[in-house]
DNA sequence: AGAATAGTGTCTTTCAGACAATATATG
DNA sequence: CATATATTGTCTGAAAGACACTATTCT
């Protein structure tokens, strides 16, 4: 129970009104050994012809993790990914055009199932080479640029060219940094670098290596990698062999399977 | 550019209609060397009697970093605490009265600063101990039950009555156990825990550990915590010694400052 | 002295990182 | 055999965990 002065001062009629509420799908890959991020560019006002996270407004009759579902399954042609809420971003002038509050999502998909991405229609898709992302999320506010937490990076397209993150639509070189950074730091205490194997039930601890070293961005130890892996997922019966590779180049690798059980 | 076929089949009038969007505020401090977490009797319907998280509605000519801390200022009187995004809560049923998806944010506040609690006036706020929390956060969807990773836990009041994290309101079980997983997961690489002591510029190792075994429920070694935090800590500047304490009952503590720079 | 709390030292095991060596395929 | 890739082994130093010991205050 409230004062009335209390009432009164906190009374006010834009607490009625409610916001747009919309998913962004930050849509990473792993090809050619680069960590890559499908952007559309953009086809109307505001930030017309500026490249741009894919997304669109929540309905009333699903969930943000359903909407994103959705989305990604318009706008990529994929389904059953590894799909992770990032962060909701809600700075007031994020949109120019009214109050938009966006829930950020991080999906994980294996580059083989984004072949017919050229499919999609007119609209300009494409991914984009992620380059020189720096920092640490730690203790940071992704929506704040404090602390010096949102420097530049770059984002190399298919084509060569290279813009700069400022030259990204609305608020989304922020998103893009909280999101790679996330997943640097989950990357050695979860799953998500299974999210990018082309096939969870046949892959090889080198195709896993490299998808590590493209989201860290660094070169890693092999043997150091293999120790690891077989110690964190092998023991635990979480990864186990299913044959050697056929038809390799050099000597050919041990194929393992991914379950996902506990 | 869609054809218009996939105009109409993505065309849904309930798209254009907006969630109400609330902030959720989780103030917990450590006081009596337990983890704490005020709530609130809800006094109206659903859920009538209830205890449950304090939040309020978003409003359009603010953040959602600003909402949570002018929510935490209105229900607590305090101002300047550390305040950081945990998760937004987007099904469809979770309020029954209408769609409303919440932005819950976790607050760490030194016990001192919440002791004019009682003066919040006729609504019925409490601190709650809690109890039993089990389960590890990695790879666990916080608004989805699958994987067992919502165990019930208790919540004991101050009177000393228990009840089951079940008899929350809302989905807000959920929400705590997300927060007390995370803040158990994020305190061994950030500074979360420093938002607990009572006065930053003079506390002692003691205090601090004890903040930490409030928060992971459990003992820690006395002698590895001071060598772990002296090296993170003191090696890197980030605290320093200022002079012994005064009046102790044994041997009396070294006293250390934190300061936030880097 | 005894109680209470603060602080140090030591030993073992685990793990990360650097790096060398060996194994198995193809051409 | 040369080349290419996979896989194993070894060494070192850092760090975690268990635990014993010493130090300083008060009554």
């Amino acid at each position: 129970m409230q004062s009335e002065q209390q009432y009164l001062s906190s009374y006010d009629p834009s607490k009625y009104q409610h916001p747009s509420v919309t998913v962004d799908i930050l849509i990473f890959t792993v090809a050619d050994r680069k960590l890559r991020l499908l952007l559309i560019k953009r086809n109307e006002y505001p930030y017309l012809g500026k490249w741009a996270i894919p997304g669109g407004f929540l309905r009333m009759d699903e969930s943000a993790d359903e909407a994103a579902a959705r989305r990604i399954r318009e706008e990529a042609g994929v389904e059953q990914v590894h799909l992770e809420q990032l962060y909701t971003f809600s700075a007031v002038d994020r949109d120019p055009r009214t109050r938009v509050i966006s829930i950020a999502y991080l999906a994980t998909v294996p580059s083989g199932k984004l072949h017919y991405l050229a499919g999609v229609g007119a609209e300009d898709a494409a991914l984009f080479e992620i380059c020189g992302v720096a920092g640490k999320s730690v203790n940071d506010n992704p929506e704040s640029g404090d602390s010096g937490a949102d420097e530049d990076f770059l984002l190399r397209g298919p084509d060569g060219t290279v813009i700069s993150s400022r030259d990204l639509a609305f608020d989304h070189y922020r998103i893009i940094r909280t999101a790679v950074l996330r997943m640097r730091g989950k990357l050695d205490y979860t799953d998500l670098a299974f999210g990018f194997v082309e096939d969870p039930s046949s892959f090889t601890l080198t195709e896993l290596r490299l998808i590590h070293e493209a989201i860290l961005d660094r070169p890693l130890d092999i043997g150091n990698f293999r120790r690891t892996i077989k110690r964190e997922y092998e023991a635990a019966g979480r990864i186990e062999e299913c044959g050697p590779e056929k038809g390799a180049v050099g000597r050919p690798a041990m194929l393992y399977r991914f379950t996902d059980k506990k």
